[in-house]
DNA sequence: TCCAGATGTTAGTCATCATTAACGTCATCG
DNA sequence: CGATGACGTTAATGATGACTAACATCTGGA
C-alpha cells in the first residue's frame, strides 16, 4: 500500500536531504557567500533554479540547516539528561552526543558554528535560543560536578570543550575515527576536570 | 629630522594596519565573501576603491592577513623553542603564545582558521607551509614529553588543543581575559596529558 | 484517457561587487 | 615656484549571482 504512494514523497525527501548535505559541504569549504545556488545544484546533478522547488531561497536553506542541527543537538541532550543516572554518566553521554555528531557530520558542525551571522532574523533568534539551551544543559551537569565553580566559568569551559571536540574537521585524516573518538573523550574529560581553579 | 619625512610613511603604515584590522573584524563576522570592498573602506572612514592605493585587491588583502598571522605564530614558536629549558617549560611557553594571540586578536584567529580556502594559490601554499611548521613545533615538543605516543595522535591532539584555545571568540564576554587565560592554560595542559592512551 | 502536481529546464531581470579610469588635492623637495 | 607622488573621490565596466518566468516532462489517479 505504501510503495506506490510513498515513492514521490520519498524522492522529494531524498532530494531535499541531498541538497542540504551538498550545501553543508560547500558552505563548510567556501563559506555561505562563497557558494552559489548554481554550485549547490551542480553538486546534486541538477542545475540552478531547481532548488527553488525545494527551498524558498538560499537564506531559507541555511536557516533550515542550522535549525535542524541545533534542535537535534538539543533534543539529544535532553534525552541524555533525563534518562541518566548521575552527573558523571550524564557528562559522558553528553560528550558522546557531541563527539558522535562532530565526527559523523563535520561539515554540519563547521557551518553551525560559523554561519549563524548569515542567518536572517526570524530564524536566527530561534537558533541562538536552541544553542543557548544546549549549552545550559552542559552547564547544569557541570555545576552538579563542580558546585563551587561559578556558572560563567563553566560556560566558558563548555565553549572551550566544544572547540576541542569540533576540531575534528581540522584534523580530518590524521587519525581514524575509532581512535579519534575515545581520545577526544579523554581529553575533554581531563580539560573539564582542570577548569575548576 | 624624522618628523617631516616620517609623517607620510607612518600615516601610510597606520592606514594599512587600520584596514587590515577592520577587514579582519568584518571577515570574522560575515566571512570573506560576505564583506565588500566598500564595507571595509567605510569601516576606516574612506570609501571603496581607496583601498587599491594600499593593496592589490581583496584577495591580496586576505593573503597578507593570513600570511602575517601564520608567520608571527611560527616565529614566536621558534623563539620559544630555541630559548627554553626543558620540554615542559617549552610547552607552557607555546601555550602562552597561542593563548595570548587568541585572546588579543580573536578576529585574526577566527579568519586564520576559516578562510584559508579563499586564499588564491601562490599565497595559499605558503600559509599552509607555515601552519604545518607551526604544528610540527608543537608535535616535536609533545613527542619529547610522550615518546611512546605516535606522531599522528599527537598531531590530532594538537589540533584539538588549538580548537580549545581558539574558542575565545565564541565565549567572548563570558569571562574576563585575566581569568580566561589561566583557565585555558590549565585545560589545555590537562587535555594534552590525557591524550596519550 | 486526461488532468494535476511535482520537478526540471532555459532565458531573462535586477542587484551587487570587484576592479579600473579619470580626475582632484596637498605636501615635499628640487 | 612647480613638479611629483601619495591618497582620495566619483563614475564607468564587466562579472557574477539570486531569483522569477515561461515552458517541458513524467507519474499517478479519477
Amino acid at each position: 500500500m505504501t510503495t506506490a504512494s510513498d515513492t514521490p514523497t520519498r524522492s522529494r525527501r531524498n532530494r531535499r536531504a541531498e541538497i542540504l548535505e551538498a550545501a553543508a559541504r560547500l558552505f563548510a569549504a567556501r563559506g555561505f557567500h562563497g557558494v552559489s545556488i548554481e554550485d549547490i545544484g551542480a553538486a546534486v546533478g541538477v542545475s540552478g533554479p531547481a532548488l527553488y522547488r525545494h527551498f524558498d531561497g538560499k537564506d531559507a536553506l541555511l536557516s533550515e540547516m542550522l535549525l535542524d542541527v541545533s534542535s537535534r543537538l538539543r533534543e539529544s541532550a535532553i534525552t541524555v539528561v533525563t534518562g541518566s543516572a548521575g552527573p558523571d554518566e550524564t557528562l559522558d553521554a553528553l560528550l558522546d552526543v557531541q563527539i558522535t555528531f562532530a565526527t559523523d557530520h563535520p561539515a554540519l558542525i563547521t557551518v553551525h558554528d560559523r554561519e549563524l551571522g548569515n542567518v536572517p532574523e526570524p530564524a536566527r533568534r530561534q537558533i541562538r535560543r536552541l544553542q543557548r539551551l544546549y549549552v545550559e544543559e552542559w552547564v547544569t551537569v557541570l555545576a552538579e560536578l563542580h558546585p563551587e565553580c561559578p556558572a560563567a566559568r563553566l560556560r566558558a569551559a563548555t565553549h572551550a570543550v566544544f572547540g576541542l571536540l569540533n576540531s575534528t574537521p581540522h584534523s580530518a585524516g590524521e587519525l581514524p575515527a575509532q581512535d579519534m573518538r575515545p581520545m577526544l573523550h579523554a581529553m575533554a574529560r581531563a580539560a573539564i576536570a582542570a577548569c575548576v581553579r
